[in-house]
DNA sequence: TCGTTAATCAACATGATGTTGATTTTACAT
DNA sequence: ATGTAAAATCAACATCATGTTGATTAACGA
């Protein structure tokens, strides 16, 4: 019934992710080619165009499905149960699964967020945190300091977390997914001051 | 003697950068293609060739430019001077001509931030702050909080910034650059936990 | 085992790419 | 203003990746 299952077709989309994430390391996305994607994933180039347009159709599907799993993690976030954990100086245990997530698809996420990756990916990725910590913030009712936008709030928050998990990934995530969790915890519940040792106003 | 202010030369250029941007804006950098940019330059293709290699050698080239001069400025930048703004809670003014410099190449920085951009500048601009980030940290003789290290703390500030930027040259710059340098201060200096109302630890 | 579907292969038209040599146009210096 | 050097134009070229097609072979599932 379902020609998805088809070994085949696992077996050809799975060797062409394989050869784009290698042939994007090497050259960088706009250098990669369907020919080249094909002899690395050994198999005819007539095979590509039986399951994709081109080569960022290949990579949105990819894109589509990494974003999909991430998705249902960031779902499961409490921010009540988040600010409880923090006010604790503990790591948020749905933090810890969506880097454990990321992890996982370490490979992925250290190429596409470098100087050869896909600024679609990157953007979908900030987008996606922005909203969610617009939600998150008028959820418990928090105000940003005065005259400061909700806006502008959530676009720091947002591309401060992707810019840890980038140096993460870009390092090798040596650190356990808990440390890192209790990094951006820190920084931002110490907040800079904190660290420099100054007393606002 | 100079080859470079003969002004067909300079006008070739010019149109160039203007027809790469248009092309960039409307199908996203990857797309962009030689024959294109002439057309759209008004100049034959082979001009083309007389002054870049390929698309991507004329972009780096562009590219260099903007950070050239964002380099100059941000390499005025003092340290202490900055503290003490900013513990005053006024916009370090180092901080606003950055700003500045970046509103008068408000398209270049939007298009290149957003998903149809250059990665290459992006992580490029990132380097750039994270160093200078470091840098200051080290030179004020601050410390992270308890655990946290030195480049986790550098990833999440600059990126956090370039958020902000981004955030500000999509909505079309309508904050002054003096507004936008104190958000920023604010946002970080008073921290999350102080916008949580929470006292930490 | 049999019918279905995926993968292969060869061939093709198309369009962008760099490159070349000859020619015209333009800017600059005298 | 005028001559010269340099830039821009133009036509032509081989090369290569693209996307598509039709016929054939191989692999899968039931």
């Amino acid at each position: 019934m379902k020609q998805k299952e088809d070994r085949r077709v696992m077996k050809t989309r799975r060797a062409l992710r394989e050869a784009l994430l290698d042939l994007i390391e090497e050259k960088g996305l706009d250098r990669v080619t369907v020919k080249e994607l094909c002899e690395r994933a050994d198999l005819n180039r007539g095979t590509f165009y039986l399951h994709y347009r081109d080569v960022y159709d290949l990579l949105e599907q990819y894109t589509d499905d990494v974003l999909a799993g991430f998705h249902d993690i960031v779902a499961t976030i409490d921010a009540r149960d988040m600010l409880r954990y923090e006010a604790m100086g503990e790591p948020y245990p749905g933090f810890v699964r969506t880097l454990e997530y990321i992890r996982d698809h370490a490979r992925f996420f250290r190429l596409m967020m470098g100087p050869k990756g896909d600024p679609v990916f990157v953007n979908k990725l900030n987008d996606k945190l922005q909203q969610r910590m617009s939600g998150r913030l008028r959820e418990l009712g928090i105000q940003p300091p005065a005259g400061v936008p909700w806006d502008y709030l959530a676009a720091f928050l947002a591309r401060a977390h992707l810019g840890v998990i980038q140096h993460w990934v870009e390092t090798g995530t040596v650190e356990s997914p808990r440390n890192l969790a209790l990094f951006i915890t820190r920084i931002y519940t110490q907040g800079v001051t904190g660290i420099m040792g100054i007393t606002p106003k």
